[in-house]
DNA sequence: GCCAACGTTGGC
DNA sequence: GCCAACGTTGGC
């Protein structure tokens, strides 16, 4: 089971939003490098859901993927901020998976994800990251579920 | 195929 | 609102 980080800014489509949806086509990626990794995401594999563009940034739960990749339809909808003309009906170009809320997870900050040794190597943290959808390490992943908890008084 | 211009992301 | 980073576009 692969683990993954998925960014989406609060005021467009924060955790709340995906427990009140239950689950939700994470649409809208228009880059070729996430789009790849959503390609290799699988039923049962769970992601970080992360707040970008937030006060502060950070992470506000688990998600899973309840579905693989298949064509994300607002590429063709021209009513849609995501509409691609350039997509092509017969070989789309652009894919989501299906996410569903697993738990929730006691907030933590871009900050306090920055102190934490664990995650030095973490994509996200990298000088000039903007990649929405990156994969982490079984070992990030577990790190940063530990931290929550721990801030959260879990064990 | 190069690269300058431009647009977007996302932290601050 | 600013700006650094970086992806994409389009002229050549």
């Amino acid at each position: 089971m692969a683990k993954w980080l998925l960014k989406s800014e609060p005021d467009v489509f924060g955790y709340d939003h995906l427990v009140a949806a239950k689950r939700e086509g994470w649409d809208g990626v228009r880059n070729y490098q996430a789009r790849n990794f959503m390609r290799e995401m699988k039923r049962g594999d769970r992601a970080i859901f992360y707040h970008s563009n937030a006060k502060p940034p950070g992470v506000a739960g688990i998600a899973k993927i309840v579905k693989g990749a298949e064509p994300d339809p607002t590429q063709f909808d021209p009513d849609s901020d995501y509409f691609d003309p350039k997509s092509d009906p017969d070989d789309p170009r652009w894919d989501w998976v299906t996410v569903a809320p697993d738990r929730p997870l006691t907030f933590l900050s871009l900050d306090e994800l920055k102190a934490m040794p664990e995650l030095a190597e973490c994509r996200l943290l990298a000088r000039g990251n903007r990649l929405s959808v990156l994969p982490l390490t079984d070992d990030e992943f577990d790190a940063i579920v530990a931290a929550a908890d721990a801030k959260g008084g879990r064990s």
